[in-house]
DNA sequence: ATTACTAATTCACGAGTAA
DNA sequence: TTTACTCGTGAATTAGTAA
C-alpha cells in the first residue's frame, strides 16, 4: 500500500523539489506523534522512497512510480464508470463529415478499436450550454485515439473518439483535432444511418449515452 | 487513509457490481491471512464502506467518494507536475492570429486567466513528428478555457490555453476550436512581440515548456 | 468447502529522553 | 531547537479451530 506519508509528501510538492519540513510539523497534520513521523521517515529512507539531505526531503523516482500505480488504479476504476449523457438538438452538418468518415485511414481503424464501420456521415448534436461543462468532462477521460494519415494529397488528422450508444445502437462520440464547431456541438458517428433509420430531421432532439474510457 | 482492501475491490469492479469473492482469495493476492480479511471485511462493514449480501460484496457510495477523494489528491499531485518541452522551428502564421488575439473579448480573459496582455498575433511552432505524442498528452491535462464570444457579424470560439515559458518568460500555448493547423503546429501566445525581442525568423529554434494543469 | 471467534504473538505507537 | 533512541502499553495480526 501507498503511505499514507508519501500522499502527504507528494500533496508538499516534495516529487518536484526539496521539501523542509520538521517531523513535528507533519505529526500536527497528519495528527500522529512526532515519533511516528521519525519512524516513518526512516521506514521510508530504507524503502528508498525518499531521500533526506538535511532538512530537505524530497521524494524518490520509486516513490513517484509507486503513486502512479495507485492512481491509475484509482483512475480506471472511477474515470470508466463515468456515464456522460447528452441530449440536444439534431442539426446540419458541414457536409464535411461525408468526406473524412468514409476514408479507409479511418475505417480501418473504427472497426479495430470502435467495433464497427462507421456509416459515411457524422450526426451532429447541438448541446445546451448546462451540458458543455460534461462535455469538458468527457474529454479530460482517456479517449481512443484514431491515428492520423495523410493520403498524399490531404492531410486528416487525429480524432479521439469516445464509445457511446443512441437508441442502445452503438456509436462513438468524435473529436477530430481540427474541429469546425464550437463546444456546444457534438459529431456522431455509427454503423447506420440513424438519421434516416430514426427518422432524425433537423431540429429533432436525441439522447446520446457516453460511457468514458476505451 | 483508504483501506487497502477498498482499493483491491475497487480494482474488481465491486463499485459497479456485486463481486464474488472469498476471504481466501483475496488474503493469497493480498498477502495477508484468511483471518486478517475477515476482520477487514467486518470492519469496512461497520463504517459503511461495503454491503454483503451472502458471498456477493458491493462497494457502497461512501466508498466510492472516499476513494474519489484520495484520487483527486493523487491526480492534482501526479498530473500537474506534468511538464512538456516542445522544441521545433518558428514558421510564419497564417495572418489569422493578428486579428483574433487583439479581442477584447479574449484580452480581457487572457489578463484574468494567463496574467497578461497577448501581443496581437500568434507565434506558431512547428514541432517534429515525434513530439506530437506529447501534444496529444498535455492535450489530456485539464486547460484554461478562454469562452469564445460573438461580436455581430462574428463569431469567435473558445481556446484551450497551457500556461508555458518561452526563454523563461510567460507564455501560452492556445488550441483554438477551430484551427487551421495540423498536429504539428503549435500556436503561442506572450504579453511581448517575441519575434521581434528575440530575433525570431522564421526557421529559427524555439522552445517551449509548458506546464500542465491551471 | 466457507466465515469468524478466541488466544497467542507480533508489531506499531507514543512518552520519555539522549544526542 | 531538532531527530531518533528505548521501552512500556495496546492494537493488529495470525494460528488454531468452532460453527
Amino acid at each position: 500500500m501507498l503511505p499514507e506519508l508519501v500522499i502527504y509528501l507528494l500533496g508538499k510538492n516534495a516529487h518536484r523539489e526539496g521539501v523542509r519540513l520538521t517531523t513535528k510539523e507533519m505529526a500536527t497534520e497528519l495528527e500522529v506523534s512526532q515519533q511516528t513521523i521519525s519512524r516513518w521517515m526512516i521506514e521510508l529512507e530504507q524503502a528508498g522512497l525518499i531521500d533526506r539531505h538535511g532538512r530537505e526531503i524530497k521524494l524518490t523516482q520509486k516513490a513517484v512510480a509507486e503513486s502512479e500505480r495507485v492512481y491509475l488504479t484509482l483512475r480506471l476504476a472511477l474515470e470508466a464508470k463515468r456515464q456522460f449523457n447528452f441530449s440536444g438538438i439534431v442539426i446540419e452538418g458541414l457536409g464535411t463529415g461525408k468526406g473524412f468518415v468514409k476514408m479507409p485511414g479511418y475505417q480501418k481503424q473504427f472497426i479495430k478499436k470502435l467495433g464497427f464501420e462507421a456509416y459515411p456521415g457524422t450526426l451532429n448534436l447541438k448541446i445546451p450550454a448546462g451540458q458543455i461543462e460534461q462535455r469538458l468532462a468527457l474529454r479530460t477521460a482517456k479517449p481512443i485515439i484514431i491515428e492520423g494519415f495523410g493520403n498524399g494529397s490531404r492531410r486528416f488528422g487525429s480524432l479521439a473518439a469516445y464509445k457511446a450508444k443512441i437508441f442502445g445502437e452503438p456509436a462513438a462520440i468524435i473529436f477530430p483535432e481540427m474541429s469546425h464547431h464550437g463546444l456546444d456541438v457534438i459529431e456522431l458517428i455509427s454503423p447506420d444511418n440513424l438519421r434516416r433509420r430514426y427518422k432524425l430531421a433537423m431540429g429533432s432532439g436525441l439522447q446520446v449515452l457516453a460511457g468514458g474510457g476505451s
